[in-house]
DNA sequence: CGAGTTTGACCCGCGC
DNA sequence: GCGCGGGTCAAACTCG
């Protein structure tokens, strides 16, 4: 047996790599009295001879199975040695009804077979597919800083850019879903690949700056919500790692770490917003390497979305090229009020701003499409989000305050879209696609009416019922607070 | 006693 | 080089 714990055949032949042959029967002495006897190839064309002697002697040699199958391990298939495989060995002296039977049963067997190694097959060439075109992308993207590099150093701008667009290809969560689409990846591996995308990254972006390299960190994804609770219910097990005052803002920044795995990188600060104190901050950071629970997985989806959106809108804004590419990825499932990018933030941030959605005046406009949120099952969140997988809030703020300060326009009015990064235009065919999604508002509502349910109404003004209010005599906005948080979003009732 | 929190100290990057 | 601010560490502390 190997490492992945299926058996391979001592065979002098070579089997193709995906395949192995594997024991269905043992030797049996009793039976076998080392005399010649009838196996079935279950894998033989049936046109084929579908039996074949082999010289019982062979078990003496090794335990090398009477029966030889090929199957693809990657399909998991090793449920051969059953009883009804057993009576067919047992059985050559069987009625011919058994034989036919039993041939049948083959044939059924071996047809099913070949359905699971075509498709199989099928998505071996979609993940080859991927992969390719990832590589495409990040040679491209390497092109990219290298003619950024070489046409903004005269004006001083090239380290920052350089630097941003180093933080979103680090941020792309392609990798990621690639190895989630490895199942025979392990959580440990995920782990040390995780450890090592940032050296993956540098090697497949050779040319990339050193010093650029030193101070890459991941995208962040920042939401903006209302809630006493002292956490947004996001599913997940946090545990508090520091606290600090940060400039500007009264309230402290506590910092938490998942805990629901060792070795788990995802980080968050939770911070209330210094303009208005109803408002929770939440930041997230990296991806989690272990599988989540539903509600978590909602959230995960999200953010990493939400990062993935970073990438797809730098190179919106940066090559043709790779328009076409992503043209596909490109559904801008957030509306522009709700949804804003940082690039000149010390760390690019997409920024979804849940205290401004849905409005009243949205849901008057379109109240057909709304249900309570609290109502909406998380899968809704995942099915909009995450299956779509990229929401593009195109509208790029020079830093995340900007999003508060635009939070009193007109309830429902569609803000226009500033789609710029880094002074590069981005073509107005695409902000005019943008601008007509953004401008639905029944899809705008509906989006914020999933992630509402995520909070368990926790966004909705502050006022009403709130499940997290328990939870509000925590550390935020209490320097010295002295309650000892149980981090726990599981204890939320929210979700 | 273990798990989690608090909080001052420390490190590091960045701007002046 | 220096100071500032963000982020993290870890010992002390709290709680169940």
């Amino acid at each position: 047996m190997d490492s992945t714990g299926h058996y391979r055949s001592p065979s002098s032949h070579s089997p193709p790599p995906t395949t192995i042959h594997f024991p269905v029967n043992d030797h049996h002495p009793d039976r076998c009295d080392d005399k010649r006897i009838n196996e079935v190839d279950f894998f033989k064309d049936k046109k084929h001879d579908q039996s074949k002697s082999i010289d019982c002697r062979n078990c003496n040699e090794t335990t090398t199975p009477a029966i030889h199958l090929e199957v693809n391990t990657r399909l998991n298939l090793l449920t051969g040695n059953t009883s009804s495989d057993q009576s067919v060995i047992d059985d050559g002296v069987s009625p011919s009804y058994e034989d036919k039977r039993t041939k049948h049963e083959l044939v059924s067997v071996q047809a099913k077979l070949e359905r699971m190694n075509g498709e199989n097959q099928r998505l071996r060439e979609a993940l080859n597919q991927v992969i390719v075109n990832y590589n495409t992308l990040e040679n491209h993207l390497a092109m990219m800083i290298q003619q950024k590099q070489g046409g903004e150093n005269s004006n001083g701008e090239g380290s920052t850019t350089t630097r941003q667009v180093m933080d979103l290809a680090l941020a792309d969560p392609t990798k990621a879903e690639i190895n989630e689409k490895l199942q025979s990846t392990s959580s440990e591996e995920r782990n040390h690949d995780e450890q090592l995308r940032p050296v993956i990254n540098n090697q497949n972006t050779g040319n990339i700056d050193q010093s650029s390299v030193t101070t890459v960190r991941k995208a962040r994804v920042s939401i903006r919500a209302r809630s006493e609770a002292s956490m947004i219910a996001d599913g997940c097990q946090w545990r508090k790692y520091g606290q600090k005052m940060a400039k500007g803002n009264p309230c402290p920044r506590a910092y938490y770490r998942c805990t629901m795995a060792a070795g788990c990188l995802v980080r968050k600060q939770v911070q209330r917003c210094a303009q208005d104190k109803t408002i929770l901050i939440t930041t997230y950071e990296g991806n989690h390497n272990h599988p989540l629970p539903p509600a978590a997985t909602a959230m995960a989806s999200t953010t990493s979305s939400a990062a993935r959106m970073l990438l797809s809108g730098s190179m919106q804004s940066s090559d043709s090229h790779m328009n076409s590419i992503y043209a596909g990825l490109n559904l801008n499932q957030f509306s522009s009020s709700m949804a804003s990018i940082s690039p000149s933030s010390p760390f690019p941030t997409v920024t979804l701003d849940l205290t401004r959605a849905p409005t009243p005046l949205q849901f008057q406009r379109n109240p057909e499409s709304f249900v309570n949120p609290n109502q909406l099952p998380q899968n809704y969140m995942q099915s909009s989000l995450c299956n779509h997988s990229r929401f593009s809030g195109l509208q790029m703020s020079e830093n995340v305050e900007a999003v508060g300060t635009s939070s009193h326009s007109q309830p429902g009015q569609i803000q226009p879209l500033h789609l710029r990064l880094q002074g590069l235009p981005v073509p107005s065919a695409l902000s005019d696609t943008i601008t007509a999604l953004t401008g639905d508002p029944k899809f705008t509502a509906a989006v914020a009416a999933a992630i509402s349910s995520i909070f368990g109404g926790g966004i909705n003004g502050g006022g009403g019922s709130n499940n997290n209010d328990e939870n509000v005599n925590a550390t935020i906005g209490n320097n010295n607070g002295h309650g000892n948080n149980k981090v726990n979003n599981s204890g939320f009732q929210g979700n």
